[in-house]
DNA sequence: AATAATTAAATTGTCGACAATATATGTTGA
DNA sequence: TCAACATATATTGTCGACAATTTAATTATT
Protein backbone atom coordinates (compact mmCIF):
# COMPACT_ATOMS: atom_id res chain seq x y z
CA UNK A 1 0.00 0.00 0.00
CA UNK A 2 1.25 3.27 -0.92
CA UNK A 3 2.03 5.93 1.76
CA UNK A 4 2.57 8.93 -0.47
CA UNK A 5 -0.95 8.73 -2.64
CA UNK A 6 -3.75 9.46 -0.82
CA UNK A 7 -7.17 8.24 -2.37
CA UNK A 8 -9.47 11.01 -3.42
CA UNK A 9 -12.47 9.77 -1.72
CA UNK A 10 -15.76 9.46 -3.89
CA UNK A 11 -18.89 12.15 -3.82
CA UNK A 12 -21.55 11.70 -1.43
CA UNK A 13 -23.79 14.36 -2.03
CA UNK A 14 -25.44 15.41 -5.91
CA UNK A 15 -23.05 18.85 -4.99
CA UNK A 16 -20.08 16.98 -4.46
CA UNK A 17 -20.54 14.77 -7.68
CA UNK A 18 -22.04 17.95 -10.32
CA UNK A 19 -18.58 19.53 -8.33
CA UNK A 20 -16.26 16.94 -9.63
CA UNK A 21 -17.59 17.10 -12.78
CA UNK A 22 -17.63 20.84 -13.25
CA UNK A 23 -14.11 20.91 -12.03
CA UNK A 24 -13.13 17.97 -14.65
CA UNK A 25 -15.00 20.07 -17.68
CA UNK A 26 -12.87 23.12 -16.78
CA UNK A 27 -9.25 22.11 -15.99
CA UNK A 28 -9.87 19.87 -19.41
CA UNK A 29 -11.00 23.39 -20.99
CA UNK A 30 -14.05 21.66 -22.08
CA UNK A 31 -15.87 24.87 -20.05
CA UNK A 32 -13.32 27.07 -21.69
CA UNK A 33 -11.53 29.98 -19.40
CA UNK A 34 -13.46 32.99 -19.20
CA UNK A 35 -17.05 32.02 -20.20
CA UNK A 36 -19.77 32.33 -18.00
CA UNK A 37 -21.54 29.81 -16.07
CA UNK A 38 -25.33 29.41 -16.51
CA UNK A 39 -26.80 27.96 -14.04
CA UNK A 40 -30.27 26.97 -15.52
CA UNK A 41 -28.45 25.18 -18.56
CA UNK A 42 -25.66 23.47 -16.26
CA UNK A 43 -28.64 22.50 -13.97
CA UNK A 44 -30.64 21.04 -17.13
CA UNK A 45 -27.45 19.54 -18.35
CA UNK A 46 -26.64 17.51 -15.08
CA UNK A 47 -29.83 17.39 -14.34
CA UNK A 48 -30.08 18.23 -11.11
CA UNK A 49 -31.46 21.20 -9.19
CA UNK A 50 -30.05 24.89 -9.30
CA UNK A 51 -29.70 24.72 -5.47
CA UNK A 52 -27.20 21.38 -5.85
CA UNK A 53 -25.20 23.56 -8.49
CA UNK A 54 -25.00 26.34 -6.86
CA UNK A 55 -23.73 24.86 -3.99
CA UNK A 56 -20.86 22.80 -6.66
CA UNK A 57 -20.15 26.59 -8.19
CA UNK A 58 -19.72 28.11 -4.78
CA UNK A 59 -16.91 24.79 -4.52
CA UNK A 60 -15.52 26.04 -7.38
CA UNK A 61 -15.32 29.47 -6.42
CA UNK A 62 -13.39 28.11 -2.98
CA UNK A 63 -10.69 26.57 -5.17
CA UNK A 64 -10.49 28.98 -7.40
CA UNK A 65 -11.78 28.01 -10.57
CA UNK A 66 -14.17 30.12 -10.48
CA UNK A 67 -15.25 33.97 -10.04
CA UNK A 68 -18.63 35.03 -8.43
CA UNK A 69 -19.98 38.36 -8.59
CA UNK A 70 -23.29 39.09 -6.41
CA UNK A 71 -26.45 39.12 -8.79
CA UNK A 72 -24.21 38.68 -12.04
CA UNK A 73 -22.99 35.10 -11.36
CA UNK A 74 -19.65 33.03 -11.78
CA UNK A 75 -17.37 33.07 -15.25
CA UNK A 76 -14.38 30.01 -15.30
CA UNK A 77 -10.90 31.96 -14.18
CA UNK A 78 -8.78 33.45 -16.91
CA UNK A 79 -5.46 34.30 -15.40
CA UNK A 80 -3.59 36.93 -16.68
CA UNK A 81 0.14 35.89 -17.67
CA UNK A 82 1.21 37.99 -14.39
CA UNK A 83 -1.22 35.72 -12.67
CA UNK A 84 -0.11 32.37 -13.87
CA UNK A 85 3.17 33.54 -12.56
CA UNK A 86 1.93 34.50 -9.61
CA UNK A 87 1.45 31.20 -9.02
CA UNK A 88 4.58 29.95 -9.28
CA UNK A 89 6.23 32.34 -7.10
CA UNK A 90 3.40 31.12 -4.40
CA UNK A 91 4.34 27.40 -5.27
CA UNK A 92 8.22 28.32 -4.71
CA UNK A 93 7.46 29.70 -0.94
CA UNK A 94 5.22 26.68 -0.47
CA UNK A 95 6.67 23.65 -1.86
CA UNK A 96 10.39 24.80 -0.35
CA UNK A 97 9.07 24.64 2.51
CA UNK A 98 7.35 21.35 1.81
CA UNK A 99 10.64 19.97 0.40
CA UNK A 100 12.38 21.66 3.50
CA UNK A 101 10.38 19.30 6.35
CA UNK A 102 10.15 16.77 3.90
CA UNK A 103 13.42 15.67 4.40
CA UNK A 104 13.06 15.51 8.16
CA UNK A 105 9.67 13.51 7.83
CA UNK A 106 9.87 10.95 5.32
CA UNK A 107 10.70 7.52 5.62
CA UNK A 108 13.10 5.01 3.84
CA UNK A 109 9.61 3.69 2.46
CA UNK A 110 8.35 6.56 1.39
CA UNK A 111 11.75 7.57 -0.74
CA UNK A 112 11.46 4.73 -2.01
CA UNK A 113 7.94 5.07 -3.68
CA UNK A 114 9.18 9.09 -5.02
CA UNK A 115 11.78 7.36 -6.84
CA UNK A 116 9.94 5.04 -8.06
CA UNK A 117 7.78 8.11 -9.03
CA UNK A 118 10.65 9.42 -10.53
CA UNK A 119 11.95 6.58 -12.59
CA UNK A 120 8.25 6.37 -14.88
CA UNK A 121 8.08 10.04 -15.13
CA UNK A 122 6.87 10.86 -18.62
CA UNK A 123 4.96 7.79 -19.14
CA UNK A 124 1.06 7.73 -19.94
CA UNK A 125 0.02 8.89 -16.36
CA UNK A 126 2.08 11.90 -16.46
CA UNK A 127 -0.82 14.15 -16.09
CA UNK A 128 -2.46 12.35 -12.87
CA UNK A 129 -1.83 14.09 -9.82
CA UNK A 130 -1.43 10.67 -7.99
CA UNK A 131 1.23 10.22 -9.94
CA UNK A 132 3.18 13.59 -9.28
CA UNK A 133 6.91 13.91 -7.81
CA UNK A 134 5.82 17.04 -6.57
CA UNK A 135 2.63 15.63 -4.82
CA UNK A 136 4.76 13.27 -3.46
CA UNK A 137 6.60 15.80 -1.53
CA UNK A 138 3.64 17.99 -0.39
CA UNK A 139 2.12 14.63 1.27
CA UNK A 140 5.59 13.56 2.30
CA UNK A 141 5.96 16.92 4.07
CA UNK A 142 3.44 15.95 6.92
CA UNK A 143 2.32 19.44 7.38
CA UNK A 144 -1.57 18.80 6.53
CA UNK A 145 -2.47 22.65 6.17
CA UNK A 146 0.49 22.88 3.68
CA UNK A 147 -0.62 19.85 1.65
CA UNK A 148 -4.36 21.71 2.06
CA UNK A 149 -3.43 24.91 0.64
CA UNK A 150 -1.29 23.55 -2.25
CA UNK A 151 -4.01 20.67 -2.89
CA UNK A 152 -7.60 22.20 -2.76
CA UNK A 153 -6.24 26.10 -3.41
CA UNK A 154 -3.77 25.66 -5.96
CA UNK A 155 -3.77 22.38 -7.54
CA UNK A 156 -6.69 22.85 -10.00
CA UNK A 157 -5.77 25.89 -11.35
CA UNK A 158 -2.16 24.55 -11.92
CA UNK A 159 -3.77 21.70 -13.58
CA UNK A 160 -5.82 23.70 -15.86
CA UNK A 161 -2.70 25.57 -17.03
CA UNK A 162 -1.02 22.83 -17.38
CA UNK A 163 -3.62 21.64 -19.75
CA UNK A 164 -3.19 24.58 -21.91
CA UNK A 165 0.53 25.02 -22.01
CA UNK A 166 2.04 20.99 -21.79
CA UNK A 167 3.70 19.63 -18.65
CA UNK A 168 6.01 22.00 -17.58
CA UNK A 169 5.28 23.34 -20.98
CA UNK A 170 8.36 20.77 -22.31
CA UNK A 171 11.90 21.15 -20.15
CA UNK A 172 10.98 16.99 -18.99
CA UNK A 173 14.38 16.21 -19.22
CA UNK A 174 16.44 18.92 -17.48
CA UNK A 175 13.14 18.93 -14.61
CA UNK A 176 13.72 15.20 -14.27
CA UNK A 177 17.31 16.05 -13.54
CA UNK A 178 16.55 18.80 -10.85
CA UNK A 179 13.90 16.36 -9.12
CA UNK A 180 17.07 13.53 -8.97
CA UNK A 181 18.98 16.54 -7.13
CA UNK A 182 16.09 17.12 -4.98
CA UNK A 183 15.54 13.32 -3.95
CA UNK A 184 19.11 13.10 -3.13
CA UNK A 185 19.38 15.96 -0.37
CA UNK A 186 15.55 14.15 0.78
CA UNK A 187 17.58 11.13 0.83
CA UNK A 188 20.56 13.08 3.21
CA UNK A 189 17.80 14.48 5.56
CA UNK A 190 19.29 17.83 4.27
CA UNK A 191 16.06 19.76 4.69
CA UNK A 192 18.35 23.35 3.72
CA UNK A 193 19.35 22.12 0.67
CA UNK A 194 16.07 20.49 -0.43
CA UNK A 195 14.38 23.32 -0.08
CA UNK A 196 17.15 25.33 -1.65
CA UNK A 197 16.64 23.33 -5.07
CA UNK A 198 13.14 22.84 -4.82
CA UNK A 199 13.05 26.80 -5.02
CA UNK A 200 15.55 26.98 -7.68
CA UNK A 201 13.81 23.93 -9.31
CA UNK A 202 10.33 25.88 -9.58
CA UNK A 203 11.83 28.90 -10.21
CA UNK A 204 13.25 27.53 -13.58
CA UNK A 205 9.85 25.77 -14.39
CA UNK A 206 8.65 29.58 -14.23
CA UNK A 207 11.02 31.51 -15.99
CA UNK A 208 10.76 28.47 -18.95
CA UNK A 209 6.61 29.59 -18.51
CA UNK A 210 7.65 32.91 -18.93
CA UNK A 211 9.66 32.95 -22.12
CA UNK A 212 7.07 30.66 -23.21
CA UNK A 213 4.68 33.41 -22.76
CA UNK A 214 6.34 36.21 -24.74
CA UNK A 215 7.31 34.00 -27.49
CA UNK A 216 3.31 32.91 -27.81
CA UNK A 217 2.37 36.88 -26.79
CA UNK A 218 5.29 38.06 -29.78
CA UNK B 1 -5.55 57.98 0.86
CA UNK B 2 -4.13 55.20 1.88
CA UNK B 3 -2.68 52.48 -0.58
CA UNK B 4 -1.42 49.67 1.72
CA UNK B 5 -4.46 49.10 3.53
CA UNK B 6 -7.66 48.00 1.03
CA UNK B 7 -10.46 48.43 1.62
CA UNK B 8 -13.12 45.62 2.83
CA UNK B 9 -16.59 45.75 0.52
CA UNK B 10 -19.82 45.92 2.20
CA UNK B 11 -22.02 42.74 2.05
CA UNK B 12 -24.14 42.50 -1.09
CA UNK B 13 -26.49 39.80 -0.46
CA UNK B 14 -27.83 38.09 2.90
CA UNK B 15 -25.69 35.10 2.49
CA UNK B 16 -22.30 37.27 2.66
CA UNK B 17 -24.00 39.46 5.42
CA UNK B 18 -24.44 36.17 7.33
CA UNK B 19 -21.06 34.77 6.60
CA UNK B 20 -19.57 38.05 8.25
CA UNK B 21 -21.77 37.50 11.28
CA UNK B 22 -20.88 33.85 11.68
CA UNK B 23 -17.01 34.77 11.08
CA UNK B 24 -17.06 37.37 13.80
CA UNK B 25 -18.64 35.61 16.25
CA UNK B 26 -16.68 32.46 15.07
CA UNK B 27 -13.38 34.53 15.80
CA UNK B 28 -14.90 35.49 18.94
CA UNK B 29 -15.47 32.59 20.44
CA UNK B 30 -18.89 33.53 20.52
CA UNK B 31 -19.72 30.49 18.84
CA UNK B 32 -16.76 28.03 20.08
CA UNK B 33 -14.34 25.93 18.75
CA UNK B 34 -15.11 22.58 17.97
CA UNK B 35 -19.29 23.28 18.56
CA UNK B 36 -21.50 21.90 16.01
CA UNK B 37 -23.65 24.10 13.66
CA UNK B 38 -26.90 23.91 13.59
CA UNK B 39 -28.81 25.49 10.67
CA UNK B 40 -32.42 25.68 11.37
CA UNK B 41 -31.33 27.37 14.66
CA UNK B 42 -29.14 29.96 12.94
CA UNK B 43 -31.42 30.42 10.67
CA UNK B 44 -33.95 31.20 12.86
CA UNK B 45 -31.61 33.68 14.78
CA UNK B 46 -30.66 35.59 11.70
CA UNK B 47 -34.11 35.53 10.22
CA UNK B 48 -32.77 34.00 6.67
CA UNK B 49 -33.80 31.22 5.01
CA UNK B 50 -31.72 27.67 5.34
CA UNK B 51 -30.70 28.35 1.80
CA UNK B 52 -28.68 31.77 2.43
CA UNK B 53 -27.86 30.36 5.95
CA UNK B 54 -26.04 26.94 4.22
CA UNK B 55 -24.51 29.49 1.94
CA UNK B 56 -22.67 31.41 3.99
CA UNK B 57 -21.85 27.77 5.79
CA UNK B 58 -20.26 26.97 2.21
CA UNK B 59 -18.18 30.51 2.86
CA UNK B 60 -16.75 29.81 5.86
CA UNK B 61 -15.42 26.45 5.19
CA UNK B 62 -13.87 27.79 2.10
CA UNK B 63 -11.82 29.76 4.26
CA UNK B 64 -11.32 27.01 7.10
CA UNK B 65 -13.56 28.54 9.71
CA UNK B 66 -16.16 25.34 9.99
CA UNK B 67 -15.37 21.50 9.21
CA UNK B 68 -18.16 20.11 6.92
CA UNK B 69 -19.06 16.50 6.49
CA UNK B 70 -21.97 15.16 4.39
CA UNK B 71 -25.47 14.42 5.99
CA UNK B 72 -23.82 15.57 9.68
CA UNK B 73 -23.41 19.20 8.93
CA UNK B 74 -21.02 21.63 9.91
CA UNK B 75 -18.78 22.31 13.18
CA UNK B 76 -16.51 24.53 14.19
CA UNK B 77 -12.69 24.31 13.32
CA UNK B 78 -10.65 23.60 16.59
CA UNK B 79 -7.13 23.31 15.99
CA UNK B 80 -4.97 20.46 17.87
CA UNK B 81 -1.58 22.12 19.25
CA UNK B 82 -0.14 20.94 16.22
CA UNK B 83 -2.02 21.84 13.75
CA UNK B 84 -1.87 25.41 15.41
CA UNK B 85 1.62 25.33 14.26
CA UNK B 86 1.61 24.01 11.12
CA UNK B 87 -0.19 27.15 10.22
CA UNK B 88 3.29 29.14 11.54
CA UNK B 89 5.01 27.17 9.02
CA UNK B 90 2.91 27.59 6.52
CA UNK B 91 2.84 31.90 7.33
CA UNK B 92 6.87 31.29 7.70
CA UNK B 93 6.94 30.72 3.70
CA UNK B 94 4.39 32.48 2.35
CA UNK B 95 4.77 35.79 4.42
CA UNK B 96 8.61 35.13 3.96
CA UNK B 97 8.33 35.37 0.25
CA UNK B 98 5.97 38.00 0.66
CA UNK B 99 8.64 39.73 2.68
CA UNK B 100 11.24 39.66 -0.38
CA UNK B 101 9.03 40.69 -2.91
CA UNK B 102 8.01 43.70 -1.11
CA UNK B 103 11.32 44.23 -0.86
CA UNK B 104 11.25 45.06 -4.56
CA UNK B 105 7.65 46.65 -4.84
CA UNK B 106 7.33 48.82 -2.05
CA UNK B 107 7.09 52.81 -2.92
CA UNK B 108 8.50 54.74 -0.17
CA UNK B 109 5.28 56.06 0.34
CA UNK B 110 4.20 52.87 1.15
CA UNK B 111 6.69 52.48 3.16
CA UNK B 112 7.02 55.07 5.36
CA UNK B 113 2.74 53.97 5.93
CA UNK B 114 4.35 50.99 7.19
CA UNK B 115 6.40 52.60 9.38
CA UNK B 116 3.79 54.63 10.83
CA UNK B 117 1.67 51.41 11.42
CA UNK B 118 4.97 49.86 13.74
CA UNK B 119 4.89 53.22 15.56
CA UNK B 120 1.95 52.97 16.88
CA UNK B 121 1.52 49.11 17.43
CA UNK B 122 0.49 48.36 20.66
CA UNK B 123 -2.30 50.58 20.52
CA UNK B 124 -5.59 49.73 20.89
CA UNK B 125 -6.47 48.63 17.39
CA UNK B 126 -4.08 45.88 17.60
CA UNK B 127 -6.60 43.04 17.13
CA UNK B 128 -7.26 44.93 13.16
CA UNK B 129 -6.21 43.61 10.45
CA UNK B 130 -6.25 46.71 8.53
CA UNK B 131 -3.63 48.39 10.82
CA UNK B 132 -1.32 45.46 11.02
CA UNK B 133 2.15 45.06 10.08
CA UNK B 134 2.34 41.65 8.41
CA UNK B 135 -0.85 42.62 6.04
CA UNK B 136 0.61 45.74 5.35
CA UNK B 137 3.61 43.96 3.82
CA UNK B 138 1.13 40.94 2.14
CA UNK B 139 -0.16 44.05 0.13
CA UNK B 140 2.96 45.41 -0.29
CA UNK B 141 4.16 42.40 -2.41
CA UNK B 142 2.15 42.84 -5.23
CA UNK B 143 2.05 39.23 -5.52
CA UNK B 144 -2.40 39.31 -5.40
CA UNK B 145 -2.31 35.29 -5.35
CA UNK B 146 0.08 35.29 -2.36
CA UNK B 147 -2.08 37.86 -1.35
CA UNK B 148 -5.29 35.65 -0.98
CA UNK B 149 -3.78 32.66 -0.01
CA UNK B 150 -2.50 34.57 3.35
CA UNK B 151 -6.18 36.66 3.94
CA UNK B 152 -9.07 34.41 2.70
CA UNK B 153 -7.35 30.97 3.67
CA UNK B 154 -5.49 31.39 6.77
CA UNK B 155 -6.07 35.24 7.76
CA UNK B 156 -9.42 34.33 9.59
CA UNK B 157 -7.98 31.34 11.36
CA UNK B 158 -4.92 33.09 12.87
CA UNK B 159 -7.65 35.88 14.18
CA UNK B 160 -9.58 33.36 15.70
CA UNK B 161 -6.58 31.86 17.21
CA UNK B 162 -4.84 35.38 18.56
CA UNK B 163 -8.61 35.93 20.16
CA UNK B 164 -7.86 33.33 22.21
CA UNK B 165 -3.80 33.21 23.01
CA UNK B 166 -3.42 37.18 22.80
CA UNK B 167 -1.90 38.88 20.33
CA UNK B 168 1.64 37.06 20.04
CA UNK B 169 0.99 35.52 23.34
CA UNK B 170 2.40 38.79 24.55
CA UNK B 171 6.14 39.26 23.14
CA UNK B 172 5.27 42.51 21.65
CA UNK B 173 8.54 44.20 22.71
CA UNK B 174 10.32 41.70 20.95
CA UNK B 175 8.12 41.68 17.93
CA UNK B 176 8.49 45.05 17.51
CA UNK B 177 12.11 45.43 17.22
CA UNK B 178 11.90 42.47 14.56
CA UNK B 179 9.63 44.48 12.79
CA UNK B 180 11.87 47.47 12.64
CA UNK B 181 14.65 45.45 11.39
CA UNK B 182 12.21 43.55 8.70
CA UNK B 183 11.68 47.71 7.65
CA UNK B 184 15.14 48.37 7.51
CA UNK B 185 15.71 45.53 5.02
CA UNK B 186 12.79 46.71 2.90
CA UNK B 187 13.93 49.81 2.84
CA UNK B 188 17.41 48.91 1.47
CA UNK B 189 15.96 46.68 -1.02
CA UNK B 190 17.14 43.63 0.34
CA UNK B 191 14.72 40.73 -0.74
CA UNK B 192 16.68 38.24 0.63
CA UNK B 193 17.73 39.57 4.01
CA UNK B 194 13.72 40.64 4.50
CA UNK B 195 12.96 37.09 3.69
CA UNK B 196 15.15 36.22 6.24
CA UNK B 197 14.38 38.41 9.09
CA UNK B 198 10.70 37.31 8.43
CA UNK B 199 11.03 34.05 8.45
CA UNK B 200 13.07 34.33 11.81
CA UNK B 201 10.79 36.64 13.22
CA UNK B 202 7.77 34.14 12.59
CA UNK B 203 9.84 30.79 13.84
CA UNK B 204 10.04 32.73 17.18
CA UNK B 205 6.57 33.84 17.21
CA UNK B 206 5.79 29.61 16.48
CA UNK B 207 8.43 28.69 19.00
CA UNK B 208 6.75 31.33 21.43
CA UNK B 209 3.52 30.06 20.91
CA UNK B 210 4.84 26.33 21.15
CA UNK B 211 6.19 27.25 24.83
CA UNK B 212 2.97 28.52 25.80
CA UNK B 213 1.26 25.69 24.74
CA UNK B 214 3.82 23.65 26.88
CA UNK B 215 2.85 25.24 29.74
CA UNK B 216 -0.82 25.52 29.48
CA UNK B 217 -1.10 21.69 29.31
CA UNK B 218 1.40 20.82 31.43
C1' DA C 1 -28.29 57.76 -37.04
C1' DA C 2 -26.74 57.74 -32.46
C1' DT C 3 -27.77 58.12 -27.71
C1' DA C 4 -30.76 57.93 -23.78
C1' DA C 5 -34.73 56.26 -21.53
C1' DT C 6 -38.08 52.62 -21.03
C1' DT C 7 -39.73 48.25 -21.24
C1' DA C 8 -39.19 43.21 -21.62
C1' DA C 9 -36.59 39.00 -20.86
C1' DA C 10 -33.39 36.33 -18.50
C1' DT C 11 -30.50 35.29 -14.53
C1' DT C 12 -29.37 35.22 -9.81
C1' DG C 13 -30.80 35.27 -4.87
C1' DT C 14 -34.05 33.72 -1.51
C1' DC C 15 -37.65 31.10 0.36
C1' DG C 16 -40.58 27.16 2.22
C1' DA C 17 -41.54 22.27 1.63
C1' DC C 18 -40.31 17.54 0.90
C1' DA C 19 -36.98 13.54 0.73
C1' DA C 20 -32.93 11.23 2.43
C1' DT C 21 -29.86 10.53 6.00
C1' DA C 22 -28.26 10.57 10.63
C1' DT C 23 -29.03 10.91 15.57
C1' DA C 24 -31.72 10.04 19.67
C1' DT C 25 -35.13 7.31 22.03
C1' DG C 26 -37.32 3.30 23.35
C1' DT C 27 -37.83 -1.73 23.31
C1' DT C 28 -36.66 -6.45 23.35
C1' DG C 29 -33.78 -10.33 24.39
C1' DA C 30 -29.83 -12.54 26.44
C1' DT D 1 -27.70 -4.78 33.37
C1' DC D 2 -26.10 -4.42 28.99
C1' DA D 3 -26.29 -4.95 24.02
C1' DA D 4 -28.57 -5.13 19.80
C1' DC D 5 -32.43 -3.99 17.28
C1' DA D 6 -36.45 -1.18 16.04
C1' DT D 7 -38.77 3.07 16.15
C1' DA D 8 -39.17 7.97 16.37
C1' DT D 9 -37.20 12.47 16.04
C1' DA D 10 -34.27 15.84 14.21
C1' DT D 11 -30.99 17.47 10.76
C1' DT D 12 -29.16 17.80 6.30
C1' DG D 13 -29.73 17.57 1.20
C1' DT D 14 -32.58 18.58 -2.69
C1' DC D 15 -36.23 20.53 -5.17
C1' DG D 16 -39.47 23.90 -7.54
C1' DA D 17 -41.34 28.55 -7.21
C1' DC D 18 -41.14 33.42 -6.37
C1' DA D 19 -38.63 37.94 -5.69
C1' DA D 20 -34.84 40.98 -6.73
C1' DT D 21 -31.47 42.31 -9.84
C1' DT D 22 -29.16 42.46 -14.07
C1' DT D 23 -28.94 42.20 -19.01
C1' DA D 24 -31.10 42.55 -23.53
C1' DA D 25 -34.43 44.62 -26.56
C1' DT D 26 -37.35 48.34 -27.82
C1' DT D 27 -38.86 52.78 -28.12
C1' DA D 28 -38.33 57.63 -27.87
C1' DT D 29 -35.62 61.85 -28.45
C1' DT D 30 -32.18 64.99 -30.26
Amino acid sequence: MSTIKNIKQAPITIAERVFDSLCQAIVTGKIPAGSKISEPELAKYYEVSRASLRDAIGRLEACNLVIRRPNVGASVVSLSDEELLEIYTVREALEGMAARQAAEQMSEKELDELQSLLEMENQANANDINNDFHYGIVIGCKNNRLKRLLCDDLYHLMRMYRYQLGRDGGRTSSASKEHGLIIDALRDGDGEMAELLMRRHIRMSRKHIETLLINKAG
